[in-house]
DNA sequence: GCCAACGTTGGC
DNA sequence: GCCAACGTTGGC
């Protein structure tokens, strides 16, 4: 099993919309970066767990725990003309973006960067990294369980 | 709104 | 294949 973090704004999709929404699950749509594309195509398994960070906010932070909830498949928007994440270049025969579904299993406080980054145990946390601005970054076992700690949720 | 950092595009 | 110009991300 992999861990990822996955960034979402939450003026687009919040964990609340998320948590909202039939099953707890969204598409996880719009994703326009090959790095991020090919972890959902290549890393990703049904049951991988996934940090829903909000980013792109007042108080950007990891607010809840997921899980990938199926394999990548065609992401829907990239066909639709009237969407922002319409690409005229990809074809129906051969889509260039893909999308997993995410279900959100619990919805946490909100553990906020300077947190994140205070933590002397997530230093090396890929998305601390500076430059950073992968939505889909991998996550590993140390750092997920690390942050699960933080949050008090149990495995 | 600013701007650092990074990805993509396109001319050569 | 190089690289300058441009666009985007995302914290602040």
């Amino acid at each position: 099993m992999n861990y990822w973090l996955m960034k979402s704004e939450p003026d687009e999709v919040s964990v609340d919309d998320a948590l909202a929404a039939p099953e707890s699950t969204v598409p996880w749509t719009g994703v326009r970066n090959y790095q991020a594309r090919n972890f959902m195509r290549d890393g990703m398994r049904v049951g991988d767990g996934v940090l829903f960070y909000h980013s792109s906010c007042a108080e950007p932070g990891i607010v809840g725990i997921a899980r990938v909830a199926s394999t990548a498949y065609p992401d829907p928007t990239q066909f639709d003309r009237k969407s922002p994440y319409h690409d005229p270049a990809s074809k129906r025969e051969e889509p260039r973006w893909l999308l997993v579904d995410v279900q959100v299993l619990k919805k946490t406080r909100n553990l906020t960067l300077p947190e994140l980054r205070a933590d002397p145990e997530l230093q090396d946390l890929v998305v601390l990294r500076k430059g950073n601005r992968l939505s889909i970054t991998p996550v590993e076992p140390r750092h997920w369980k690390r942050i699960l700690k933080l949050l008090d949720v149990r495995a």
